[in-house]
RNA sequence: GGAGGGGUUCCCGAGUGGUCAAAGGGAGCAGACUGUAAAUCUGCCGGCGAAGCCUACGGAGGUUCAAAUCCUCCCCCCUCCA
């Protein structure tokens, strides 16, 4: 049915920064089922946006019926990637790094599909861990010219700042993977950010000299917003891929806020749309655009949180912003709602007593304990900037009292700003 | 191992006894302008309901009415020498 080979996908939506050998590449995506991997790396509990490149690559490929293998950096992570950072990481422990290796694995399962052997979810602490540190050194370590790997743009920062032994590692521990996977999966493609490069580079270098076997590696553009904020960071830190940590509703807010001129990147990138429409709907402009962002925030909560997700999420918005809706014409393959139906459920609530209330909380307490300020100082100078608002009305007094009277349907409604909204549902 | 230079608030970075919750920049928040965009301008930007108090300048002690600033020991980083 698709015409299309991965590679071409992968190129056409902007995956592709480097690679190492186009042709041979092109041909072994079009013509063959190939196996794939790409490292996550478990520092955290939950994946971020950050990731979402990868992960998004991930599914194409499957997509095209090609294998692809998820490598939980487990092992790697007990050693920690220097490559583009200026400061060392903080040493992870074992048990650490094991529950996030747990959390990422079923985190991945969201995206890509695991069933009879179509994906492979590996943990590199299965291999790494019990390398004998002689053995290694005389088997792999000799493949390494150090000279070469000074020489390394990954290095560059760091020679600069200081980097110590285990740091260095790092690149032989990730070339041995590339080489375990190719020997024990057959895996011919390793794809990562554009960061990943000498590490990538140096574990098809490895291969080629223990197995005299020919590998290929492929990296992504490391991406910042036009205007070269760094993205996934918004007033409440990380975005996560984690609901829990990183609710649906404020995570199609984030995408919903993309700037203009990344829609159409974006759309191609974390949408799985096809590519026609996107093009299309590049026409869009000024405030036009915002229904590509709808569609943008629509497709990326769904594939993150889910179609039930999305939808309340998109209700919510037009709740709060009045968001209207995407034209027919646009977009048709998207299942975004064209209705003006609103389920606001989604928009962030909290519930209040009634007999909490009964007095009347400062508005500026309110403000705190609905989570919209991280310190009651913090929501005193909201208020007195004018930026809190009660049911739509600016409050002007930090400490007017707002009670039961004030809830509409038992719904008191708060905002901060122009874009924060939370409920407050008396109970 | 030796000599020198450093570790400051979310980040970068100034500060070498009181006027320091700590210059400046970035990030962030709010206001104006807008399209839930960008840019720009303005205000805010440790906690506690104010005075004041508490917490904070790598760690532990000490000197002093008073310490980010002086002394001692320790930890970590960088540069040069070995």
């Amino acid at each position: 049915m698709n015409e299309k080979s991965a590679y071409d996908i992968l190129y056409e939506r902007g995956f592709v920064e480097q690679i190492t050998d186009e042709e041979p590449i092109r041909r072994l995506l079009k013509d063959e089922t190939v196996t794939c991997y790409i490292g996550f790396d478990p520092t955290a509990a939950s994946l971020h946006i950050g990731s979402l490149v990868p992960i998004m690559s991930l599914m194409h490929m499957q997509r095209c019926g090609h294998r692809v293998i998820a490598l939980v950096g487990g092992g790697t992570a007990l050693i920690g990637d220097p490559s583009g950072k200026t400061e060392m990481r903080r040493i992870m422990t074992r048990d650490e790094i094991d529950g996030n290796a747990e959390a990422i694995k079923k985190q991945l399962s969201q995206y890509i599909n695991f069933e009879e052997g179509k994906a492979l979810l590996l943990n590199n602490a299965d291999w790494l861990a019990q390398l004998n540190y002689v053995e290694f050194l005389r088997d792999i370590g000799r493949c390494f010219s150090v000279n070469r790997m000074l020489a390394a743009e990954s290095y560059k920062m760091r020679l600069e700042k200081g980097l110590n032994f285990i740091e260095f590692n790092y690149m032989l521990l990730q070339s041995y993977d590339f080489y375990y996977l190719s020997k024990h999966y057959d895996c011919v493609l390793q794809m990562g950010g554009n960061d990943q490069w000498g590490n990538i580079v140096a574990g098809i270098d490895l291969t080629r000299r223990l197995e005299e076997k020919k590998i290929y590696g492929m990296t992504f553009p490391l991406l910042v917003t036009s205007q070269g904020h760094k993205m996934g960071k918004t007033e409440k830190g990380t975005v996560w891929l984690e609901a829990e940590l990183t609710s649906p509703y404020d995570y199609f807010q984030y995408w919903i806020n993309t700037e203009d001129a990344d829609v159409g990147k974006f759309l191609a990138l974390f949408s799985l749309l096809p590519m026609e429409e996107i093009e299309e709907s590049g026409k869009l402009m000024d405030s036009e655009l915002n229904m590509a962002k709808a569609v943008l925030a629509f497709e990326a909560t769904r594939i993150t949180h889910g179609e039930d997700a999305a939808v309340a999420a998109w209700g919510a918005a037009v709740n709060n912003f009045g968001l209207r809706p995407v034209r027919p014409d646009l977009f048709p393959s998207s299942t975004i709602p064209r209705t003006n139906a609103t389920d606001a459920s989604a928009i962030p609530t909290v519930e209040k007593a009634r007999g909490e209330l009964g007095e009347g909380i400062s508005a500026f307490e309110l403000f705190h304990d609905a989570g919209l300020c991280k310190s009651r100082g913090e929501a005193r100078r909201l208020i007195t900037q004018g930026g809190a608002y009660v049911n739509g009305r600016q409050v002007t007094v930090f400490d007017e009292k707002i009670g039961n009277d004030d809830a509409e349907d038992g719904v008191i409604r708060l905002r901060k700003g122009k874009k924060q909204h939370v409920l407050i549902r008396v109970v």
